[in-house]
RNA sequence: GCGGGUGUGGCGGAAUUGGCAGACGCACCAGACUUAGGAUCUGGCGGGUAACCGUGGGGGUUCGAGUCCCUUCACCCGCACCA
């Protein structure tokens, strides 16, 4: 008989439709388990292999824990929201609802011809009203809490997609999405207040099992540092400038100041005959792209002010200058300058021939005059030249100099983070409206909880104006409405919120995704999450994931859920790449599974996803080695039909020794994510299998088809019934090791002479040292090697190897 | 510049605590069956005639190193004037 995986497939996917296999019950004996994916947005040219390799691997995942007893929720949904859409309606007149309708029947369509145990009742979609509803009302809770805010101030605008970006979003300088050099816009903008969590965000990281790799992409973004704002009196102005630093003991070291050219003090310090080059300066900065302003090529510029700082401790006037390498939105946006001891200001110094004083030498030891000195000298030693302070080590000076000043009250410890507010107003149209009114009288005002969902209205033009405002803003009907608190006229919110919004909390709603009346039904909530196995790709590494914790401690904090780390375990997997390169429907490198199904079934190709490597790896698809891996599989199919057509009774002890041996590998590299190893074992176990003369038993073949269920379930299904069992074999349990089965009677011992081997010899397992060292010193091959030489010292590992170290 | 990672046959990749390098697959070669083979099955397959040599290069530790240490090269990823 044939190995048919068209039919076969289309049969166990109609059943399990139909039997409704893939639900997930809370009411269910089993233990929870949560298994989720990253979820797709809906693009316009469906899935190709690569996006299926995260698919199947959380799927055997999946199916492996529901194996081990474990009643598993994995869902699907779409994370609708996005350019694309919107694109697609400007370029082609298609409304995104349409749009998005299609590519969503599309991939799902793709993704059930996977054959993946996805639990279609729980389906969401974030762009859909009865989704985004909830978006908004999450939106009401930020901004009751006070981290949700407006603020006019310069933020990243890319002049392509012409809408404010996130820090997160800007990648070299560049727009994350189109990458179209990213400019400064001084917009008023709706900001989310995520420092406020900086310091969990950062410690919580401990307690994740995630790859190192992204928990410390995180820790590097959120960048903490320990410092100090250390205030400094201006000279002939009644104000004090305050600076952060987090080398308060390099204070005698201070010979300059610099302020971001956008300070607010810029324009009182500037004296008349400087005011020409600091405007000019100042005009230039903003103009300069971010690409420009953070060039490899770092030259340093910058324009006096003709202000002074006084010297907190020596009086000392300090020439004040503004400078594009001291950034506005970090510390204080103002910094002192110690070229002696900091690169940038040593390049600085040298640029503007400034003093460089040195105020740190290593103990004994004559250091390079200032002069002479050719990079700044960072090292740890000790103080020279700091009056009161000189001898000390750093560390001591640092917590001397902050508690001195602290005491004349011009100091403060504090903690500088690399993170900044996220900026969650975007001026397009395929978003969750933000749902607040402007009122002439009452101000800011949100809209009242029974008014959701804000619907997004239908508009003509879906082009962004480019003037900073959303194509909402064109809409008299949608813009024009009563304020929720005086009902005098006030006008909405036009600003959508940005693609992140809705994938910020759509783990949560798959526990309850129809629940109308709430955001969620708690105990569901707080019965499935957090979600134990998360997989996808290491792009969100600092932006969904970032964005979704923060989301979670927040409404941890509201009480709305019971825990504040989503994702308990996350893994990575590889992409999959074609003559090198990502594979992407723009660069024309992409395979469709769909021929491929077609072809070899979707099993073959669900395993060749997972044998053609490591899957934290990148892969390159071999169109080749797919056949190798469906000849496997028609083996298997064979070996089991003929095997059924004549069953043994007993296990016999060599098959039950084979039998355990290969449960033991596979379980262990399946716990392991080692699943390309996996597939060699089930090859290797296959062909010991045909290799037998004697027919096989039903244990055997129970057990063969129960493992391979995680990895080929349709063929796993069809098998089950072919040797004789009822049901589905998703019922069945994983089959246990029993450890007896794994000791051999005899071992093999490698004999070598100076680590070279030599020979080998069978020996019974018990077998003494010294009859081992007898068998070793009988065998031809040592003879020969160690005829005329002296035995210097004899290595023994018991089982393992006997090593003669002659000369 | 800082941080992290990876280098093993023609190719993808295997190798518990340091203990038989190259499992498994692809490609290739030979054979069987066949009118035929781009189907299937069997066998071979790191280099070298051999002694031996082989895990990016060099050094070290050890009876023994792909694995540990030092050093160096190449490539990849992340961050990038964060005071």
């Amino acid at each position: 008989m044939n190995y048919d995986a068209k039919t076969i497939e289309a049969k166990w996917q109609s059943y399990w439709e139909e039997t409704g296999r893939d639900r997930a019950l809370e009411t269910s004996q089993r233990p929870k388990y949560y298994c989720l994916d990253m979820f797709p947005y809906p693009s316009g040219s469906g899935l190709h292999v690569g996006h299926w390799r995260g698919y199947v691997l959380s799927d055997v995942w999946s199916r492996y824990k529901r194996l081990n007893g474990y009643e598993v929720l994995h869902p699907m949904g779409w994370d609708a929201f996005g350019l694309p859409a919107e694109n697609d309606a400007i370029k082609k007149g298609i409304h995104p609802t349409v749009g998005t309708a299609r590519n969503i029947a599309n991939f799902k369509e793709q993704l059930k011809r996977m054959g993946a145990m996805f639990d279609w009742s729980r389906e969401i979609n974030t762009s859909s009203p009865e989704y985004y509803k909830w978006t908004q009302w999450i939106f009401l809770q930020l901004f009751d809490m006070g981290l949700a805010y407006r603020k006019e101030m310069p933020i990243n605008w890319c002049p392509s997609c012409k809408t404010g970006l996130a820090n997160e979003e800007v990648v070299d300088g560049a727009c994350e999405r189109c990458g179209t050099p990213v400019t400064k816009r001084n917009m008023n903008q709706w900001m989310l207040r995520i420092t406020d969590y900086a310091e969990r965000l950062l410690n919580d990281l401990d307690d994740l099992d995630w790859p190192e790799k992204v928990k410390k992409m995180q820790a590097n973004w959120i960048g903490r540092s320990e410092g100090a704002e250390l205030s400094f009196e201006l000279h002939g102005l009644e104000k004090r400038l305050a600076v952060f630093t987090t080398r308060p003991d390099t204070l005698y070291g201070v010979t300059y100041m610099v302020l971001a050219p956008e300070h607010p003090l810029v324009s009182e310090l500037t004296t008349p005959q400087q005011q020409q080059a600091v405007s000019e300066y100042v005009t230039q900065t903003l103009a300069k792209s971010q690409l420009a302003r953070q060039r490899v090529d770092k030259t340093k510029t910058g324009v006096f002010t003709g202000g002074y700082a006084v010297h907190p401790l020596t009086g000392e006037l300090l020439p004040i200058w503004i400078a594009d390498y001291v950034l506005m939105d970090y510390g204080t946006g103002a910094i002192m300058a110690v070229p002696a001891h900091d690169q940038r200001d040593f390049e600085f110094a040298r640029q503007f021939q400034l003093p460089v004083r040195r105020v740190i030498k290593m103990a004994g030891v004559q250091e390079v005059s200032e002069q002479n000195m050719q990079e700044a000298d960072v090292r740890d030693g000790t103080l020279m030249n700091s009056g009161p302070y000189d001898g000390l080590t750093v560390e001591e000076a640092k917590r001397n100099v902050v508690l001195d000043l602290e005491a004349k009250g011009i100091a403060k410890r504090t903690v500088g983070y690399k993170l900044r507010d996220w900026v969650f107003a975007r001026q397009r149209y395929w978003g969750e409206p933000i749902p607040v009114v402007h009122c002439e009288r009452c101000g800011i005002v949100p809209v009242k909880e029974e008014d959701l969902p804000v619907l997004l209205p239908d508009v003509e033009r879906y082009e962004p104006t480019g003037t900073g405002e959303s194509p909402l803003a064109a809409i008299e009907s949608f813009v024009q409405t009563t304020c929720p608190k005086c009902k005098g006229p006030a006008k909405r919110e036009t600003d959508t919120m940005p693609q992140w919004a809705g994938s910020c909390w759509y783990f949560l709603r798959f526990a309850d995704p129809h629940n109308a009346e709430r955001l969620f039904d708690r105990e569901k909530v707080d019965y499935w999450l957090p979600v134990d196995m998360y997989i996808g790709g290491v792009e969100h590494a600092v932006l969904h994931l970032l964005y979704a914790r923060f989301f979670t401690k927040v409404l941890y904090d509201r009480k709305v859920i019971g825990f504040h780390e989503p994702f308990v375990r996350l893994f990575n997997q590889g992409m999959m790449t074609l003559h090198g390169a990502k594979m992407s429907k723009s660069k024309g490198n992409v395979v469709s599974p769909e021929e491929l199904v077609e072809k070899y079934g979707t099993d073959t190709l669900r395993m060749y996803e997972l044998f053609v490597g490591p899957p934290e790896v990148d892969a390159e698809w071999n169109p080749r080695a797919i056949e190798g891996v469906h000849r496997f599989l028609a083996r298997t199919y064979r070996l089991i039909v003929d095997a059924a057509a004549q069953m043994q009774k007993q296990e016999s002890r060599s098959l039950g020794k084979l039998r355990h041996r290969f449960v033991q590998q596979v379980t262990e590299r399946i716990e392991g994510f080692r699943f390309n190893t996996v597939v060699s074992a089930f090859m290797e176990y296959v062909a010991a299998l045909s290799e037998q003369s004697e027919t096989l038993d039903q244990k055997t073949l129970d057990t063969l088809v129960i493992c391979l269920a995680p990895l080929a379930p349709h063929l796993a299904e069809e098998c089950w019934r072919i040797i004789g069992n009822q049901g589905s074999v998703f019922d069945a349990s994983w089959p246990e090791v029993d450890e007896r089965y794994l000791v051999d009677d005899t071992v093999v011992i490698v004999v070598q002479i100076n680590g070279k081997i030599r020979d080998r010899i069978e020996v019974a397992r018990e077998t003494e040292q010294e009859q081992v060292r007898e068998r070793v010193f009988a065998s031809p091959s040592v003879q020969t090697a160690i005829a005329d030489k002296t035995i210097v010292k004899e290595v023994y590992v018991p089982g393992k190897i006997f090593n003669l170290v002659v000369r």
